[in-house]
DNA sequence: GCCCAGGACTATG
DNA sequence: CATAGTCATGGG
C-alpha cells in the first residue's frame, strides 16, 4: 500500500476518484509533499495529516511512557512514533478480515495479491504502485480468482459482503462518524458478517482514531504484554486493565508501540 | 509433525 | 452468558 525508500515513502490515494501518487520526504523537522502523477488536491494533504496523525501533540504520552518502569526505553528507541492510521475505513476492515487468525507475513502476501489484481494502478519511472480495491471493484471479484490467492471460502464471503455493503452506503466512515458513542459504533460494525469486536476495534483505533478502541485479546497485544512481563497469563484480564489505566486515554497508542516493539529490529 | 497466527461464526449447555 | 467445534493454511 506504499513504497518506502532510504528517506521517502511513496503512496496511492484516490482524491476525486481520481488516483494520486505522492511522495514525502523529511527536511529540518518538515515534511516535503512532492505529488509524482496526477491532480495535487487538498485531499493528499488532509490525509497525510491523518494518516501520521500529524496535528496531535504526543508529550503526554511520553511523560506517561518515560515515567513507566518497564516501558520507559520506548520513548528513546522509538521516539518520535506515531500511531499510523487507515483513513479509509473500507481498507481497514478489509486488512482485517484478510489478517484473521493468520499470520502477518501471510496476510501481508494475500493483501498484496488482492491489491495488485483489484486496485487501481499507477506506473511512475517504471515502478507500479497501487490504490486499495474500491468496493465496486471487490464486489465485482470473481471468487474463484480470491480462491487462487489463497483466502479461504468464509474470507471470500465476507470481503466480497462487505464490499457490497459499502457499495450500496450501508456502512462508512460518515455513518459512523454520525453515531452518539462508541458502543453505537462498535454495534453497527459488528452487525456485519465478518466483523467481530476484535476487527471493530482495531477499524476504531486505526480509522476514527479512538484511543480506548483497542483490540483486547489481540495475539500481538498479549505477546507484547507477557514479553514486557506486565502480565505472566494471557487471560489476566485484570491485569491487562490495570496496566492500561495507567496510560488513559493514550490506550491506542501503547498497542501501537507494543505491537512496534514486536517488530524485528533493524 | 506440531503449534500458533494481529478471529468470527454457529451450535450447544 | 460461556464454552467447544469449525474454518483454513502458511510460518517457525
Amino acid at each position: 500500500m506504499h513504497t518506502v525508500g532510504e528517506d521517502y515513502v511513496r503512496k496511492v490515494i484516490l482524491a476525486d476518484n481520481q488516483p494520486v501518487l505522492f511522495e514525502i520526504r523529511e527536511n529540518n523537522n518538515n515534511l516535503i509533499i512532492k505529488i509524482l502523477q496526477g491532480k495535487d488536491s487538498p485531499v493528499v494533504e488532509n490525509f497525510i495529516h491523518d494518516w501520521f496523525d500529524i496535528d496531535r501533540d504526543i508529550t503526554p504520552f511520553y511523560q506517561l511512557l518515560s515515567a513507566h518502569e518497564k516501558l520507559a526505553y520506548m520513548s528513546r528507541d522509538f521516539e518520535g512514533l506515531r500511531l499510523i492510521g487507515i483513513p479509509d475505513l473500507f481498507e481497514a476492515i478489509c486488512w482485517c478480515i484478510i489478517g484473521q487468525q493468520i499470520n502477518l507475513t501471510f496476510a501481508y502476501k494475500t493483501k498484496r495479491r488482492l491489491v495488485e489484481r483489484y486496485g487501481t494502478k499507477i506506473i511512475y519511472e517504471g515502478q507500479h504502485y497501487y490504490a486499495f480495491p474500491s468496493p465496486e471493484a471487490l464486489a465485482a471479484a470473481n471468487p474463484e480468482e480470491l480462491k487462487a490467492m489463497q483466502f479461504s471460502a468464509q474470507k471470500i464471503a465476507y470481503l466480497t459482503g462487505i464490499a457490497n455493503v459499502f457499495k450500496e452506503g450501508k456502512m462508512s466512515k460518515e455513518i459512523l462518524l454520525n453515531l452518539p458513542d462508541v458502543a453505537a459504533q462498535q454495534k453497527a460494525l459488528t452487525a456485519i458478517k465478518g466483523i467481530g469486536i476484535w476487527t471493530a476495534n482495531y477499524t476504531l483505533m486505526k480509522t476514527l482514531r479512538i484511543p480506548t478502541s483497542i483490540p483486547y485479546g489481540d495475539a500481538g497485544l498479549l505477546n507484547g504484554l507477557m514479553a514486557h512481563r506486565i502480565i505472566r497469563d494471557k487471560k489476566d484480564i485484570e491485569g491487562i486493565h490495570a496496566f492500561f489505566r495507567y496510560f488513559a486515554g493514550w490506550e491506542s497508542y501503547l498497542v501501537f508501540y507494543l505491537w512496534r516493539s514486536l517488530a524485528p529490529r533493524i
